[in-house]
DNA sequence: ATTAAAAGTGAGTAAGTACTTACTTTTTTC
DNA sequence: GAAAAAAGTAAGTACTTACTCACTTTTAAT
């Protein structure tokens, strides 16, 4: 019963690595099992399907990100940040997911192919992971708004500003940028912040 | 020569359509050729092959995009609004942008999926599309710091600020807002420029 | 060591796929 | 209105695809 789930997650792991880099209708079965070293016939006995092999991806990343920002991440920052600046509290939140992206990528790269024509991917999207980012930047959010540190603008705006930006950000230096990054994550991070905080109007 | 020219554009928009909600691995050439009313003989004697099809796609909408920018919107707005202050110049950048997006969005979609995984297509897009932001957004950008209106912040970071929040607007409202969308396109904008130029920090 | 269960596979299959060819129909030209 | 040119297609081809099944090999328990 070891060696079965080291298996298993071999096929995951390289069915992540084939279909970010070709798209899941591109990746042919076959070349995932010979990638991961098996064969074709070991994968459907595992998966059963190429399409159950897609949903394990997105339901395993998805779970990954809502456990690191509900029970990891979060709840640590915002416990030890009590007295912090909601400016704080709002780059700590960037940074984590920024990071969490930067690590799992290629599984991201996967999501977010697939929410571009898959009406389930989209679905599993909105109900998991913008749930979750709805719930943890209201927080934050509100509390700012209580402490006067920020203007009352709707929630729902500075949730799409925050995250199309971060989201933005993420896809624009793994996939567009090829030479040398001039800017390290801090950097790229300060930005943002500092652009969303203070806004770009001289004064 | 009138009907070859009507047939071919009728296969590119059909094939546009089914493109983009399926994805171009997924999409077959029956299917555009059925959509389209025409046989799959005809669709290859106009296109040849299935990439030349898609690069015909990526091609025509970039050329309308690069067009749109740099001959129609941009040089009206900028001519007409010498007066005017950067906050409203960039307004109307932005929103130029916006409306163009959605009314090419199916277009859009396509080659936002490919992007994810066709390494031609990136390169298209950052030599087309974003250098054609990059140029647009740097002559504002200069101009309104010259004129003490905007903080001397690196016009890379102030791209993919707008840039981000652009593009990720864009296909939340099209993708994964199903309900009655609460705000209009005005409103819309309205909050990404307040948010950008004035920030959200209290004072 | 024997045996049962678990893990793994070679060799298929049926249903697609992109693309071609030899042909017919429609349109244009004179 | 006949001939030439352009537009369109039915019926294929060779190949790939996801998936299955009957079978062998490996592992673990007694």
């Amino acid at each position: 019963m070891k060696k079965s789930t080291k298996t298993k997650s071999r096929i995951l792991e390289n069915a992540i690595e084939v279909v970010a880099k070709k798209g899941y209708s591109a990746s042919s079965t076959k070349e995932i099992a010979e990638k991961a070293g098996i064969s074709e016939a070991t994968l459907f006995k595992y998966y059963g399907t190429k399409d159950e092999l897609l949903n394990q991806i997105v339901l395993k990343t998805i779970d990954k990100f809502h456990n690191y920002s509900l029970n990891e991440a979060f709840p640590h920052t915002f416990e030890i940040a009590q007295n912090q600046t909601s400016q704080y509290l709002i780059r700590e939140m960037i940074k984590e997911r920024f990071i969490f992206f930067e690590e799992n990528f290629p599984a991201f790269r996967v999501i977010m192919q697939e929410m571009m024509v898959n009406e389930n991917i989209r679905k599993i999207f909105k109900e998991k992971i913008w749930a979750t980012m709805e719930s943890i930047s209201n927080q934050i959010f509100d509390r700012g708004k209580e402490r006067g540190e920020l203007k009352d603008i709707n929630n729902y705006f500075l949730r799409k500003a925050f995250f199309g930006m971060l989201f933005f950000s993420s896809i624009f230096e793994n996939l567009l940028l090829d030479e040398d990054q001039k800017y390290t994550l801090d950097e790229q991070i300060d930005s943002m912040v500092d652009i969303l905080f203070n806004g770009i109007k001289e004064r």
